[in-house]
DNA sequence: AGAAAAATTGTCCAATTGGTCAAAAAATTC
DNA sequence: GAATTTTTTGACCAATTGGACAATTTTTCT
């Protein structure tokens, strides 16, 4: 029987799936695609090799499946922000958004910007289509609130990269951050808040001089 | 002979020192250290595996070589950092040679990614010592010109961090951007500079609303 | 309970990989 | 140009790795 292509799997098929997901986050975000073995997974996951293998065909699909389940979860913030509402407090409240997802989930950002960094493989797809038509509505958003004099003008795509790239930053290069700043990480994301919220407000409220 | 221990390299093993480490370069970038085979170091060489392992004792030496000469290459810029200099002008000049090296370097800035994507296992050192001591004379800098009113209130570690990450997401995260904008190099770069000269230019110059 | 299905595992295999080594080839030195 | 040193390479090896598979155990269904 084919696990794949069963429809309904049973609670043993759940859990064994899910605790294998787990594990493989673990020890992909750590080494990526393949720097990651099959037995780091299984011993991370306290399953045997073959056992894995019984419920994922490959190494590849382990990936895939950790990683598809990630692309979702990683846009969903984008669609929260909402045309009707002010654009200071839906841009603010996207860039809060993102910055909390890198303080409670750095191994989902490592993943992905591994992903990226090494060519995106399994995602270009999904990058050049989904993603993009999600980030081109919610551009369109920001041109339409431009117009309508609620916001200065920025360029939207720019905005959203900056917005990424600082965010993600404090979760992919945590390394690096914490061996120049000794602080707690509640300290850290505090900071980290504080100046993001303060840069966005100046980019996004006052004309340049 | 012991390579490593001999102070005066011959002109052929300068040579091929050399071109390995760009091949190495090349491939590490793109597979990252545990993704890199001598192979395919080898091919991209146009040496034969042995041949490498003449001049390099171990493939994480080749690593350690690469990375090691990349370090300086990398801080390089905040050392041009004047505090005799105007503030924007200093900043903004820092920012854009960092947004240049993205440009013209982009398979540097990527292993360096992956490098503390993973824990910077070779380079943990070299940040907690040399670059934490660059960066906080640096940051002292801006304190300064904040004191002397030269330069509105602004958090300096957290000021190169975000300077770090825009500027860096444009090498690193190359294959995300360019799926969504389908815009010339040379566009890209230009609309990112300007994209980045106004955020900066604005979170320095102009007092919080 | 007993049959059938699903889950688990020990054992094994072929491919890849980092690295060795002795011999050959090329370059350098005298 | 012969001797010596340096460079290059083909052949090889041991370890790791992804994965196959048959046998066993456990769960599910009637």
């Amino acid at each position: 029987m084919n696990l794949i292509e069963k429809k309904t799997l049973s609670r043993i098929q759940k859990e064994k799936r899910s605790t294998i997901k787990k594990a493989a986050l673990e020890v992909f975000s750590e080494y990526g695609l393949r720097g990651a073995t099959l037995d780091k997974i299984a011993v991370a996951s306290g399953l045997t090799k073959p056992n894995i293998l019984y419920y994922y065909s490959s190494k590849d699909q382990i990936y895939f499946d950790v990683l598809s389940g990630l692309l979702d979860e990683w846009v969903a913030p984008l669609h929260n922000i909402s045309s009707d509402g002010d654009p200071i407090d839906e841009l603010l409240g996207y860039m809060k958004a993102k910055l909390k997802m890198s303080k409670q989930k750095p191994q989902e950002s490592k993943l992905f910007a591994t992903e990226i960094l090494h060519g995106a493989p399994l995602t270009q797809n999904v990058l050049a289509t989904s993603l993009k038509q999600t980030l081109d509505e919610k551009v369109a958003v920001i041109d339409k609130w431009i117009e309508e004099k609620k916001l200065e003008y920025v360029n939207g795509y720019h905005l959203f990269f900056s917005i990424w790239a600082m965010t993600q930053h404090y979760a992919d290069f945590d390394i690096q951050v914490k061996s120049i700043l000794n602080q707690s990480e509640e300290e850290l994301f505090d900071d980290a808040e504080e100046y993001l919220t303060s840069v966005l407000l100046r980019t996004l409220s006052v004309r340049a001089p």
